[in-house]
DNA sequence: TACGGTTTTCCTGCTT
DNA sequence: GAAGCAGGAAAACCGT
């Protein structure tokens, strides 16, 4: 992939909104994610499994949690059943964090207060390239701390370009606090996050082993440059800061 | 101001 | 040989 200086990024991205899009079907990479046109139920008994996955996540991050300390593979499961797990499931499935995310079902389940804004976005499916990837997966007045969920680009099969694909491994031990607002594997989370809202850049190819592909490399490097005030950003210098120390990024995509 | 973490930039080597 | 990716090294940047 490669942007000339005759294809703007608008239009790029504005055609993969359109029949064109290489991917429209996404079935391999947006299983989990179309049904990501999200809480119309806050209720979190109409959770899909990426739901689940999100608002344990958001327990981490609120708890300041090592999201390497539960399985999330324990909680394969819908809001339905996650909703069905008694104290001792969740002792079972999470050990000594099990209290907590019981103590949050439980209020979400008599509260219907869980919110996570995203019939705003909806209601906005125009772009915003001033604020491209709202941090959707969390609620508003939330703080994400991104150190919670370190990315890790690991020994990445090479690929023929431009599909560029990397891989993640499972969260690493956290350190705190996000220091120069948004990170690098933030911006690459929220693209994979929001494939409503940024279509044709990234795809999952792999969810289960955390393997996307970069479909418009370029177009993401001037996304990122673009947030980081760095006209002169390419996929060349983004790639190499997303190789850029591995031992210490993971990432938790799921 | 010093320090640490993250990102950027430049470069070389390897693979296809 | 060309293209593209991986990774080393150093500098820049930013927050504490």
């Amino acid at each position: 992939m490669s942007v000339t200086t005759s294809t703007t990024l608008d239009s790029q991205v504005t055609s993969a909104w359109g029949p064109a899009n290489p991917y429209p079907d996404g079935s391999l990479v947006m299983a989990g994610y179309t049904s990501r046109l999200w809480p119309h139920e806050s209720q979190p008994q109409f959770w899909s499994k990426y739901q689940v996955w999100e608002w344990l996540q958001q327990i981490m991050d609120m708890h300041q949690i090592d999201a390497s300390s539960i399985p999330f593979q324990n909680f394969d499961i819908d809001g339905h059943q996650l909703c069905s797990l008694s104290y001792q499931d969740f002792i079972r499935a999470a050990g000594s964090v099990g209290p907590i995310l019981f103590h949050s079902i439980t209020e979400l389940k008599w509260s219907g207060q869980y919110h996570v804004d995203i019939g705003q976005m909806e209601s906005k499916p125009e772009l915003d390239f001033s604020c491209p990837f709202p941090d959707v997966s969390y609620p508003p007045g939330e703080i994400y701390d991104p150190s919670v969920h370190p990315l890790a680009p690991v020994a990445s099969p090479r690929a023929p370009s431009p599909d560029i694909k990397r891989s993640f491994t499972r969260p690493h031990p956290v350190k705190k606090h996000n220091q120069r607002g948004t990170h690098l594997w933030e911006f690459i989370r929220d693209i994979l996050l929001n494939p409503e809202r940024n279509p044709g850049l990234i795809k999952w190819e792999d969810r289960t082993e955390g393997i996307f592909r970069f479909l418009k490399s370029e177009a993401v490097a001037q996304l990122w440059g673009k947030k980081k005030n760095n006209s002169s950003m390419t996929y060349e210098k983004l790639s190499r800061a997303m190789r850029y120390n591995p031992s210490q990024l993971s990432y938790i995509i799921y």
